[in-house]
DNA sequence: GATTTGTGATAGTCTAACTATCATATTAAA
DNA sequence: TTTAATATGATAGTTAGACTATCACAAATC
């Protein structure tokens, strides 16, 4: 019997659901590598009708504009790594080891998981470094959170904040720093990459910096 | 005699400097207007000239396209406020003390500086706070960058890394923990009002608490 | 066999982004 | 005082991305 890992998205993300047939699979797959190649400004539903090979209008059958697509991969993104935290977490029995492997999840370039074929992780997880604030920084934002749009990236959030209480049950500030260490990973990467004053890691070749980085600002601010 | 406080701006944001002239100043002034009702996506050259009763071409004139007028006017308050933080902090000695002068400069509501008429300093803090980082986060972040159109937000980060450094001249990440402390006065502030989940503030009036949050974040990595 | 569903193909509207040109008023230089 | 440069207004026009509408057809489903 063959498994299909398929992860649940929220009905309002889409028009129709991208999963269900091979033409949205396409478009899923072929949104990624484009979006990743020309960036959110430059990415058109004709191009990307192009690239999988169908028309405009078949792309508007699956996804109302480009910004509720963008929003729909950042969503995907967020459930693939909260179920990559909790499969790679499973067996680890202290909070602070946990929260290790998290950080390196969220610092580190992504190991592709074939298991789903029609989204590339890696250039995803690049994405959602490099564009993935634009999904949230919008006139729209308080409409698209009723529609829970955003839930994805709140649970992941409310998960390691969980974690934090319980290294230290005391502590006050659980989510605000579990949304720290998630921009932060990504901000402070996209920043060694593209603005390199703005962090202490010009030189570094890999991300270990950033993870020591961010292991030494979460751990100091949760056992003060 | 009469005082003139003008900003220098880098040559390369602007076609022609809107600080010379009179409707110069009028763009300026209804931008700030213009993004903060109707955020970037919805922000155009023509509404912008309707408001400043000129023309689109009257508008071309000045500035290259709309993204060339969001990095000038985030780097226009990034030269504000570090203007501000140097004068506010001119006479406090600790360097502790600078660092939490400054925390409250980043993450508090801004009070109107009259000096300059046509910029409305509290809008364009908003501004920033909401959309400052489109700025940075596209795929020309490399060109721009060579241009030198970011370097008051890296002047900035260096300023207070180096007070980092008169607190503790060991510290190991005064500018990534400088980007972070900018990053997240304003993130956490526009969570806070818009998806309030993603904090600890949900309930609370002021920004009292993510001033706090800050304090505790960068004073316990710096001392560590 | 009838109906629903997914897709292709084509055509067309609307409007933001951007360029070009000419006239004119003001200011600065010669 | 004439000449030249500068800033603005007014108008016109091109291009292309965003989005809608319609019809035909094949495959799956009831």
């Amino acid at each position: 019997m063959e498994m299909h890992l398929q992860i649940k998205m929220n009905d309002n993300l889409f028009l129709r659901d991208p999963q269900e047939t091979e033409l949205g699979k396409k478009l899923l797959y072929h949104s990624v590598l484009l979006l990743h190649d020309v960036g959110f400004e430059n990415f058109y539903f004709k191009k990307l009708a192009e690239a999988a090979d169908t028309t405009e209008a078949g792309v508007y059958r699956y996804f109302e504009n480009k910004h509720r697509l963008l929003i729909y991969l950042v969503a995907w993104y967020w459930n693939w790594l909260d179920y990559q935290i909790s499969y790679n977490t499973k067996n680890i029995r202290m909070p602070e080891s946990k929260i290790k492997k998290i950080i390196r999840l969220l610092a580190s370039p992504v190991k592709d998981d074939h298991s789903i074929s029609y989204i590339n992780e890696s250039l995803l997880h690049q994405i959602v470094v490099e564009q993935g604030l634009k999904a949230y920084l919008t006139k729209q934002v308080t409409e698209n959170n009723k529609q829970h749009l955003f839930k994805p990236y709140k649970d992941l959030c409310a998960r390691i904040g969980g974690i934090m209480l319980e290294c230290n049950p005391e502590f006050k500030y659980p989510r605000s720093l579990s949304s720290t260490l998630i921009e932060m990973a990504h901000l402070q990467k996209y920043f060694k990459d593209n603005l390199p004053s703005l962090t202490d890691f010009a030189n570094s070749k890999d991300e270990s910096n950033i993870v020591t980085f961010l292991e030494d600002l979460v751990f100091t601010s949760i056992k003060k």
